[in-house]
DNA sequence: GTCTATAGCGCGATAGAC
DNA sequence: GTCTATCGCGCTATAGAC
């Protein structure tokens, strides 16, 4: 598990190819490029793109929900952990040089092309994404500090899924100034 | 402009599987499999691949779009409206066999790997979904059948986004059911 | 662990017969 | 307009020296 240097800068290479211009647009030359390794160096660390892409995806998930659920664990207020739920967003967004979506956003376009454990791997981000946020609503919900109808499971997705499309969007369009716009508007459709 | 019927299942085909697979995901292989005609000859109607994706593209925004101008055009409320439209991309989605993005969701993630005419549509596609929406909520809160706050711009951004995001994520998750349950709660959430 | 070299394949695109 | 044949390139992946 424990991870060398060069393997981190591999990940971190390709995540932010992944994330600009998806793992069918991308070859081990772009991430040679990147870092101080030739291509086929690459193989020792991780023998096949499709591995490589799994270990990118793991990291990715481990990560985000650990900052995810640091939010959810906060004493802050629902409208709050909302709030910083999509700075995450925001902060992808900005994140390095050019604008990089989610990576599951990315690769979630791109999953008919994916293995299977790769699937599995976008699927379960997408769940837990959406469980987590079902929890900030319903417990702002239930101190009337958040308001909306229905089950906050579905709810949950449905915020879930907005700021993913509103990164797709706005990173085609407005950049982030359009995404702030966006996510200002989608959270005071919660009453946050 | 006449197009040959050639040229129509060349045009089928591609779109079908950029929708599936993505633009980088493809190739003119793919497109000989499905259409009785040999890779080769594919080039004599669509010289390169940027021109065919190209074409998609706008034969997809023309037809999406008057559609769109159809239901707004229609003298049904604006809730009924909005419902309609949400209903393209449930339609979209179940298109076909397997389950299948927004062309422009699609290349919106491929959006680094294109040429600039194609960019320039996908933007192009984004702007004039938001821009009709935005028409459609401002009708909405001036006959009372919508409720919302802040710019119906933003708004129509927002309702389209969103839309978007549900397919993308439904499509890896819990299929057309799913994107339902989205739809319904993003609509409620406009007082739809 | 990283390198050079290369295998082996699929890609987009072209040439030229029909 | 469609075909066969092929070019030239970039890709993933492997072999073997260091």
């Amino acid at each position: 598990m424990t991870r060398t240097d060069t393997q981190t800068a591999i990940l971190d290479a390709a995540q932010e190819l992944i994330q600009t211009r998806g793992a069918n647009g991308i070859s081990y030359q772009h991430i040679s490029d990147m870092v101080r390794i030739r291509k086929a160096s690459i193989h020792y660390h991780f023998p096949t793109k499709e591995k490589l892409v799994e270990a990118v995806l793991r990291r990715y998930r481990v990560q985000f929900l650990g900052v995810v659920d640091a939010i959810v664990a906060s004493g802050v207020s629902a409208p709050a952990k909302l709030r910083r739920y999509a700075d995450l967003f925001a902060a992808t967004l900005r994140e390095g040089a050019g604008l990089k979506v989610c990576l599951c956003g990315m690769l979630g376009a791109e999953l008919a092309t994916l293995g299977r454990p790769a699937v599995a791997q976008v699927q379960r981000f997408y769940r837990e994404n959406a469980e987590r946020l079902a929890r900030i609503l319903r417990q702002g919900r239930a101190s009337g500090t958040l308001h909306f109808v229905g089950d906050p499971r579905t709810a949950g997705m449905v915020v879930f899924s907005a700021l993913e499309g509103a990164m797709l969007v706005s990173r085609a369009d407005g950049g982030i100034r359009d995404f702030r716009r966006l996510r200002d508007q989608t959270l005071k459709l919660f009453g946050a």
